[in-house]
RNA sequence: GCCACCUUAGCUCAGUUGGUUAGAGCGACUGUUUUGUAAACAGUAGGUCGUCGGUUCGAAUCCGACAGGUGGCUCCA
């Protein structure tokens, strides 16, 4: 276990130092409002703090945040210095149960008992209060303000006054300790900076990051939709949406097949009995989908996953060593029934598509297949211009894992080597890996800086054994072929809902479901025709065009075409028909510099074409301001 | 599943402490206009106020259940 804070450079503790403080603060103004509440921790977080208590019947709602803070204000305001001091674990405890507080009380005989325990079922991290070792304590430390006291490791600052800028921003409930079997508190969460300046910065982030919500920008680009006949979490695309879903996909298969990987079918229903062979039945039988047969006694379930379908395929002919790597690639459905409040977005659905790929292999080839999907994985995530890193994920040096040590060891060694050889940025971490195999699980970090995990690598000891799946090597005997899972978008429902916020809706040419809208400057037959033809000729390129000839005025009909994030929009008018030339207006993302020189169409056309076909992110196309 | 909050026209949102025929902008449609790079003008239609039940002389407004959504918790093969 770590330290409950890498001390960075100064200012890093010092932010630290001050948010602690703000919960201190926060706990002093809830006992204050009311006194009977009993604390949980309260914890520094990123960007803030929060504080899990206990409040009994009394349920917070958003209005009491205003009485919270105003309260807070008080405490910070009166500047009390914060007073530090130790107290022996033995009167920590009678302190706590003399103040009725049973949720420290508890903690600190964790405490005693032995620091170990306590990191075992804690996440220090949340803990905040507690400092973390492998060792029983015999002291902690307490702060106090004003009267005032509280179990907490620290650091503080000086005293209130100098906890910096910081604003309440939700209630919600949190289980205690974080396990759903405790009693759930009502957590409040806030951020915290060390000026004002930084704390508006930091809410004016948040707002841009709501301009660039994937559901806003799903509703607002005619993307997808939910429907309540339908259900929650199962989205709908539109024809702009599934577009996008197409190209991406297409892409994600393309790398594959490149490296020998061959497309297959499978159904979307099947008996139960396959999920009882995989093993997925005892572990997740919870969430399937059960579907009745009315003509047979069958029980049924919806896929949740595809590998054992796939298995199924690879099992139905006799394979020899001479035959590996067999290499199976399908983007398909798969359906879970989530808990209701986990849903959200594109983010957590029940219907979702993966752009799924399994090999079946022989353990001296695990390091070469790997090689093939990772430079994938980094062509792939260059093209979407998104960095990406990779976490290598091990096994510890518990039980919990099926296959022999051997054969991890090996598989571990391939998999690193595989990882070093792509030159990708990696880091390594034990007790990460699958009960089944190590894993490479990829991380993408988006243009406002958030990290996303999507993509993922598996290496699996076990359904090979479940299944029974073998090839014939050439000393004539049956041999356990390894599984390598992989998909590169990971969930495309998931993957679009970061992308969409990646790009905050501007999709490059290659992807944007509406390449190029051609305006009409009025709605004489003869500029009709000519963007009509225009748009012919467009698609005849295979190019995705739209022309928009209503009785609106240019600039408004220029402005719609903003909105929807089109890269290229021709306007036709008089001058166009006469010179056959065009002056392309460029979304300016895409843009790299501007003259006023017309192109003439057909040149237009083929540099549109070539640059969707070779998925660049900027235009070689030079725009103009159309100052005519 | 748990905690808190939300649901009014296709979209974004008003709607005073429960009180007559629930409003606006955008969008759609019709007409006028024939438009040159981010919004022409006028008119028309569009709502059982998420659904069901309750309280009340009277409910968009108060209460309950359900559905859907948002932020967390838990979970994520």
């Amino acid at each position: 276990m770590l330290l409950l804070f890498v001390m960075g450079d100064k200012e890093d503790s010092n932010i630290q130092a001050m948010r602690h403080s703000l919960a201190h603060i926060l706990a002093t103004a809830i006992t204050k409002l009311w006194p009977e509440v009993k604390l949980g921790v309260g914890p520094a977080v990123e960007n803030g703090f929060y504080y899990d208590i206990d409040l009994g019947e009394k349920k917070l709602s958003d209005a009491d945040l205003k009485v919270i803070t105003d309260e807070m204000r008080k405490v910070i305001n009166a500047n009390q210095p914060f007073e530090q001091y130790d107290l022996s674990i033995e009167e920590a405890i009678k302190w706590a149960q003399e103040n009725k507080q049973t949720y420290k009380t508890e903690l600190l005989n964790d405490l005693k008992r032995a620091g170990t325990t306590v990191a075992k079922d804690l996440d220090t991290e949340e803990l905040g209060t507690i400092t973390d070792s492998n060792s029983a304590v015999d002291s902690v430390s307490f702060y106090k303000n004003g009267d005032f006291i509280d179990l907490c490791r620290g650091p503080h600052v000086e005293s209130t006054g100098k906890a910096g800028a910081f604003k309440l921003m939700r209630i919600s409930g949190a289980y205690w300790r974080g396990n759903e079997k405790n009693a759930q508190m009502q957590r409040i969460y806030g951020v915290g900076f060390e000026t004002k300046e930084q704390l508006n910065k930091h809410l004016e982030m948040l707002e841009q990051a709501k301009k660039r919500d994937h559901r806003k920008l799903g509703q607002e680009l005619d993307l997808f939709l939910f429907s309540d006949l339908v259900g929650s979490g199962l989205p709908m695309f539109t024809p702009r949406g599934t577009v996008l879903r197409d190209e991406l996909t297409g892409f994600s298969n393309q790398l594959r097949q490149s490296h020998g990987f061959q497309k297959v079918w499978i159904p979307h229903v099947t008996k139960t009995e396959l999920y009882k062979v995989s093993g997925h039945w005892d572990k997740f039988g919870s969430e399937l989908f059960l579907a009745e047969s009315q003509e047979t006694s069958d029980k049924l379930a919806l896929k949740p996953m595809n590998c054992p379908h796939h298995n199924q395929i690879f099992a139905f002919q006799q394979r020899s060593y001479r035959d590996m790597p067999v290499k199976y690639l399908e983007t398909t459905t798969v359906y879970r029934d989530e808990k209701s409040g986990e849903l959200g977005g594109l983010s957590r659905v029940r219907s979702f598509t993966q752009d799924d790929s399994h090999v079946y292999c022989r353990p001296d080839q695990i390091e070469q297949e790997l090689n093939h999907l990772l430079l994938d994985a980094d062509e792939l995530y260059k093209t979407v211009n998104m960095e990406l890193r990779v976490r290598l994920s091990y096994r510890d040096e518990s039980n919990d894992y099926l296959g022999t040590k051997q054969l991890w060891e090996t598989a571990q060694k391939q998999l690193k080597n595989a990882v070093v050889k792509s030159e990708l940025e990696y880091f390594e971490q034990d007790g990460e890996a699958a009960f089944y195999g190590p894993k490479i699980d990829f991380m993408a970090t988006d243009a406002i800086g958030r990290e996303h995990q999507l993509a993922t690598i598996q290496l699996d000891f076990v359904q090979p054994e479940r299944f029974g799946l073998e090839y014939t090597g050439e000393d004539g005997k049956k041999h356990r072929p390894v599984m390598i899972h992989c998909a590169l978008l990971g969930s495309v429902e998931r993957f679009l809902g970061v992308y969409i916020e990646h790009t905050a809706g501007k999709f490059p040419v290659w992807l944007a479901p509406e390449q190029i809208r051609i305006l009409t400057v009025n709605q004489e037959k003869v500029t009709v025709d000519v963007a009509t033809n225009l748009q012919e000729k467009a698609r005849e390129y295979g190019l995705r065009v739209e022309v928009d000839n209503t009785n609106e005025s240019v600039g408004k009909k220029i402005r719609s075409s903003e909105l929807m994030k089109v890269p290229y929009v021709v306007v036709i008018g008089e001058k166009e028909i006469s010179s056959g030339k065009v002056l392309p207006r460029i979304r300016k993302d895409i843009e790299v510099q501007e003259s006023l020189e017309p192109v003439s169409v057909e040149g237009f056309l083929k540099t549109v074409a070539n640059e969707a076909k070779s998925r660049v992110q900027k235009t070689s196309l030079m725009s103009s301001k159309h100052k005519i």
